[in-house]
DNA sequence: GATAAGGCTTCCACCAACTGGAGGGTCAAT
DNA sequence: ATTGACCCTCCAGTTGGTGGAAGCCTTATC
């Protein structure tokens, strides 16, 4: 099967596979014509790494994940053990988002969003450096990044 | 003042403010020895710079705010319509994470996570994409599979 | 005067996970 | 023979930095 096809069946776009052929997740056959041939198990490899990639898995944990898929001889609790630290760092990630959000909704509040220059938000972000160093050392917590 | 100091004081690394001069949201004078200069209100802006990164603004968003907290003429009306579309890309994005969390969280649980090689987490990815188009089209609900 | 430590400079490379595009070969049908 | 739809490789760019090498500058110490 040719990459188009597969594209379409797995849901995954060609430069995607491609990609993923790149960095060693699947390994298809070449047609005589230089063109990728792909078999069943890799259209099934490759809707399996989408399928993962949904739920938000590295491609380090995609590429673990599938070399447990493909060993008989594997334990569930190895499987668990990626699913659930994965689980933290959503966790973690959802709770970083949760405090941006709060900070920055109590500042939109409080900004009238008018034609006047004076802006909540603006003062906020201006807050002098001297102020931020005396709210890190009282605990205050400033840190996280989407 | 210097590199080190204004890192301090801001709070930012070195390597990030001479990233953020590169891109050009600060530009501090040069002494005679070519070390930068930075004055007061550089400070200040990468203070503003730091707070709004964390509050997870891009680069871009920065760039804006900064431009509208130099003039005068600003309405605040445009502050808030960027942090009104800023705080709608976060609530998107718990909204993403919220899901995937819920999905694999059932996984999790319903793995057994023992010395066996059965894995409902590997077989829920292993879903063939025809099966996800079925379940798509007729609106089956996957997640009670399993 | 030599030298060592620390701070500063530039430049290049790298991270994740792709995506876009250029330039060109292949295939099926008209 | 020629279109048009595929396919190929390779290079560059994305976001927001971070790490490191090679090499000045400054200050202190011996």
């Amino acid at each position: 099967m040719n990459i188009g096809d597969v594209a379409e069946r797995s849901g995954l776009p060609a430069k995607t596979i491609r990609y993923y052929e790149d960095i060693g997740l699947v390994k298809p056959l070449r047609s005589a014509n230089g063109y990728r041939s792909f078999r069943e198990r890799d259209v099934h490899k490759l809707a399996f790494l989408g399928r993962a990639r949904a739920l938000g898995f590295s491609i380090e944990d995609c590429r673990n994940l599938l070399k447990l898929y493909e060993d008989d001889h594997r334990t569930s609790a190895e499987v668990k053990q990626i699913a659930e630290e994965h689980l933290d760092r959503i966790d973690r990630k959802i709770a970083e988002l949760t405090e941006m959000r709060a900070t920055l909704s109590h500042l939109v509040d409080a900004c009238a969003g008018d034609h006047r220059p004076d802006c909540p938000i603006l003062s906020d972000l201006a807050t002098k450096p001297e102020d931020i160093a005396l709210l890190k050392e009282t605990g205050g917590a400033r840190k996280a990044r989407i």
